[in-house]
DNA sequence: GGTGCAAAGTGGGTTCAAGTGGCATATGGT
DNA sequence: ACCATATGCCACTTGAACCCACTTTGCACC
């Protein structure tokens, strides 16, 4: 499970250390190189065993579905896997640097089965924006139905 | 169960001393260091097993619910594990600081199933708040649902 | 009631590892 | 063959883990 918060620099290179906390995590869970994908405006890496399962539920789906294939297309075609060097960093490819505008200090997330990678003031101005609604989300996360 | 009030300081490095009571009561209930996590404009501390309940809660909901995934970001990417060390003290890490505006001066409180960590001016000004519409929030509390 | 002891809370200093930037070497394309 | 880019490697800095020491408080025993 990761879990936590650590704001750390990507630099000009596009590489980025990963706390050496998920690294450790990452490496036991899987011999393959972690995947690191887009989504709305950040990145999440997610350790390769973890995110087969997320292709499979993808391919379930209804293909004749406009919003399946969309969908699809969209965090597939945006995904990668990341291998993490010696240093223990990854290598961000621009495409996806520039998809979550990630320029210099970052914020990396912990949510349980993967890591969430933020420019780190889209990702204050978006905790803001939970908190401002939090009891309303709480509700609604209650009512929500399980996977 | 956890109860009282305590009030300690937070070093400039950041460590906070547990309560002896809690300590024990934290001790004796896992092998494993508690995990803590922020709130509203508070910390809190949970004892391993009954944090497990709170993210297993959370699995177990769909991931692709947009709430779900805000919620879930906030809670876990604002938790940590904490051990506590040799002195009995545990390191609140900076972000965690800063969230619940720690500086000096703060109060840890009791609360059943878990330890909240406030800074004392704001755990002051939230009793008042609080005893202020003391009758009113006792009705409410009456008339809400059992989990 | 006073004294001594033990436990709790607080502070400082040292060591070691994590994170970061820069340099050097390899690689690939023109 | 040369240049540009990428990858691997090294060194510096910062912060966390650990250890030790001091102060205060509560309790027990004289």
């Amino acid at each position: 499970m990761f879990r936590g918060r650590h704001d750390h620099t990507i630099d000009k290179k596009g590489r980025l250390s990963i706390p050496a906390g998920y690294r450790n995590e990452i490496l036991r869970r899987s011999e393959h190189p972690p995947i690191l994908t887009n989504y709305k405006n950040y990145l999440a890496l997610y350790p390769y065993e973890d995110w087969q399962v997320i292709e499979q539920n993808l391919m379930a789906k209804s293909k004749l579905q406009p919003d399946v294939q969309a969908y699809t297309r969209f965090v597939i075609s945006g995904s990668d896997e990341c291998p993490i060097d010696s240093q223990g960093r990854i290598l961000v490819p621009p495409a996806l640097r520039e998809h979550a505008q990630l320029q210099s200090k970052v914020t990396i997330a912990g949510v349980l089965d993967c890591i969430e990678i933020w420019d780190t003031k889209i990702f204050e101005t978006t905790k803001l924006e939970t908190m401002s609604r939090l009891e309303e989300i709480q509700l609604s996360v209650d009512s929500s139905p399980t996977s």
